[in-house]
DNA sequence: TTGTACGTACAGTTTGTACCGTACGTAATT
DNA sequence: AATTACGTACGGTACAAACTGTACGTACAA
């Protein structure tokens, strides 16, 4: 194998793990790939040089980016003199990180915790008419399970409030190495 | 609405939430309905019971309940007399959060890490040679990106060793309520 | 040993979704 | 204003994944 080739197969292997793996973040491997690429792209790409590289559609890389640019891991660039869109891979991954939960998770939380709420009030009115001694423990047990929902999606908003303002970074440093992976 | 109809769609309003947000953890509504319906009822299930509550097949029963048992969320519990397998949902969220993280994104942390190693060996081999101005810069500039991910990867772990060994409750407790949600 | 109850592997079917080509709206260029 | 270049909405297709029914292996019961 020639030194090109081997360069090429070097990088093809980790873009082509990062983008298998990219499903904890809600994505396919074809999002994942497009991120990939762009990642070890160090200029920006236009969506036809994005076509061309991974060959596939121009619609999919058109979508694709739009996936990457909502979950904060892809932004629009500008470039005077250019007319089409430029775009390249953010780079922070600490960022890209913590910008998931802060969004994706927090969102799913933020559903949640409206449609307990809501059970939780019917119930409290259900309490009040008359019930069975089985049918009131029932209810009460349910509560206590909302109430305990509650109490743990406020523990996890806490928990990316932590994240989000950068604590999380006293409490475990970025250069630090402290233990060998693997 | 009566209050039996009333007690049901309180239920049924979480259930039903919950299992469109479990994506989070990689699993299909209805293996999160089925974790959703096992968490609300305090008995365990049998995978009949299961099936009758859902209106699912047997053969997806089985199937949900070892995905929620290799995600920690459920486990097989063991009752005299009974001869079918009983299954009952785990119901410590924070245990099934950390579990997660310690099992799910460290497995995808090693095999990233391992592809990484191997693509770090090539590319060192390929510096021996002789190389263009450019190609050299190439390859460093890979190396470099290289490098960074495998501190990033070794950042995580050390996180999730913060939460594996409880002390991310030390920082943010369980039972303390700072802010209001939503 | 035979019969029964149970869980799951397997193969078939259906549902969902990733991807493509076309065709349109918009904005820059002349 | 006309033309060109560009990004994306839309509808169709093809592949993948979820789900089902059957049929088998295993373990207990008689």
């Amino acid at each position: 194998m020639d030194k090109k080739t081997l360069m090429e197969s070097a990088r093809e292997r980790v873009i082509e793990t990062i983008s298998h793996n990219m499903y904890l973040y809600g994505v396919t491997p074809s999002i994942g790939r497009l991120y990939g690429t762009l990642f070890f792209n160090d200029k920006p790409m236009t969506l036809d040089e994005m076509k061309e590289e991974l060959k596939m559609s121009k619609t999919s890389m058109s979508t694709s980016v739009r996936t990457l640019t909502d979950l904060n891991m892809v932004e629009k660039v500008w470039k005077k003199g250019i007319r089409k869109d430029l775009y390249e891979a953010k780079k922070d991954w600490y960022q890209i990180f913590i910008d998931f939960f802060s969004n994706e998770w927090r969102k799913v939380i933020s559903l949640n915790v409206k449609a307990i709420n809501q059970s939780m009030r019917e119930l409290k009115t259900v309490l009040e008419e008359d019930l069975t001694i089985d049918e009131k423990e029932t209810v009460l047990h349910d509560l206590e399970k909302f109430n305990y929902a509650i109490e743990y999606y406020k523990w996890l908003n806490q928990l990316f409030d932590y994240f989000e303002s950068n604590q999380i970074f006293d409490l475990i440093t970025k250069q630090e190495i402290e233990k060998e992976l693997d």
